[in-house]
DNA sequence: TTGACTGTACCGTCTGGACGGTTTATGTGC
DNA sequence: GCACATAAACCGTCCAGACGGTACAGTCAA
């Protein structure tokens, strides 16, 4: 049974993303979470035992999720040999749900603690200089992948300054941007 | 005298940044903003009679500065001949500063009111959206734009995932790329 | 005199978090 | 198969402090 039922824990990171995707990272309370997630307050300061632990969770969460994300797409990359970082942003694209727990634990956490975002920094920092140098372009590579940071921060704050109707030209561009750096 | 002081309103404003900056967007309480302008809370209730209006204030202020600075571009770019986009793009390298308040005001509005950005939302977007369609090749503008966002993202959020010795080879590209654009 | 503030006191609400109690799952011995 | 024990998971309330906002009397330069 892979997707048995959610952990209550996931539940609540899931709730505060929830709030924090529709109401602002200012209205990220324990209250609203425990109400978002149909959990007592008890409940969720159980699995977190004080807010910051919360905001820590989202981080961390976070974090693991584009680690297992890179690291099969790497897989992926070895065995079909396309390049990896078109793999990436196919995987990027495909996961933009409304919300988004990247962005939503990053505004979250540097709302409160800017500290928190510490061990987030230095992954992503690591990582994607990773896989820049790892092409032959690292430059132009930093380029797409920032192109890529911008795209996600204008679904995060709403900012649909994309048109439909663009979308899809951009991400194909994007795509065969990052095929043609190995080429 | 240009350089005269600067209006007790624009103090206010540029402490609220500050504070966003150090503390976090959920830190920007009135009374952190009257400290660190060296101000009474009285004082900055007169200039914004909540908590409301400073947001807006910050918000408003933002799109003015972004509104003049492009303006100013595009004068720049008929007389020289230059393609507005590379000077946009220089414009926005040069104003590096540590407290940014672009990146501020979007944080601050989105953590309490984010339909506080609604106005934001419609000028960034046909503002952005003008600059791409004036180009030859408005997807590869727009990629550039949206690197611009990442660059300024991860600044923003203390994300210098770009080490320093990468950031001047990055703008350089981002620059010839503008520029190929027209040619 | 007026506009631009300062400073203090105060109120209602919200929020984080502590706490004690209760249900549910997991053994464990018989 | 069952009684019982134990711990994990969760509930609901209470409280102190923080915060937004009001009110108002006083200062002071233009």
């Amino acid at each position: 049974m892979p997707p048995s039922k959610p952990s209550t824990r996931d539940t609540i990171l899931d709730a505060a993303e929830t709030v924090v995707a529709r109401d602002g990272s200012g209205r990220l309370t324990i209250d609203a979470v425990a109400a978002e997630a149909a959990v007592s307050k008890g409940g969720v300061l159980y699995h977190f035992p004080n807010k910051v632990a919360l905001l820590q969770g989202m981080v961390t969460r976070m974090m693991a999720e584009i680690g297992d994300e890179i690291a099969a797409s790497e897989v992926r990359a070895k065995a079909t040999g396309e390049p990896v970082l078109a793999l990436v942003f196919q995987d990027m694209f495909n996961r933009t749900d409304a919300h988004d727990s990247v962005s939503m634990a990053l505004l979250a956490a540097s709302a409160e603690h800017p500290e928190l975002l510490d061990p987030a920094r230095q992954f992503l920092s690591s990582t994607f200089q990773r896989l820049a140098e790892e092409t032959p372009d690292p430059i132009a590579a930093q380029i797409l992948l920032l192109a890529m940071d911008g795209l996600k921060l204008s679904v995060l704050l709403g900012f649909n300054h994309i048109p439909d109707h663009q979308l899809q030209p951009i991400r194909d561009r994007l795509l065969s941007k990052a095929r043609e750096i190995y080429s």
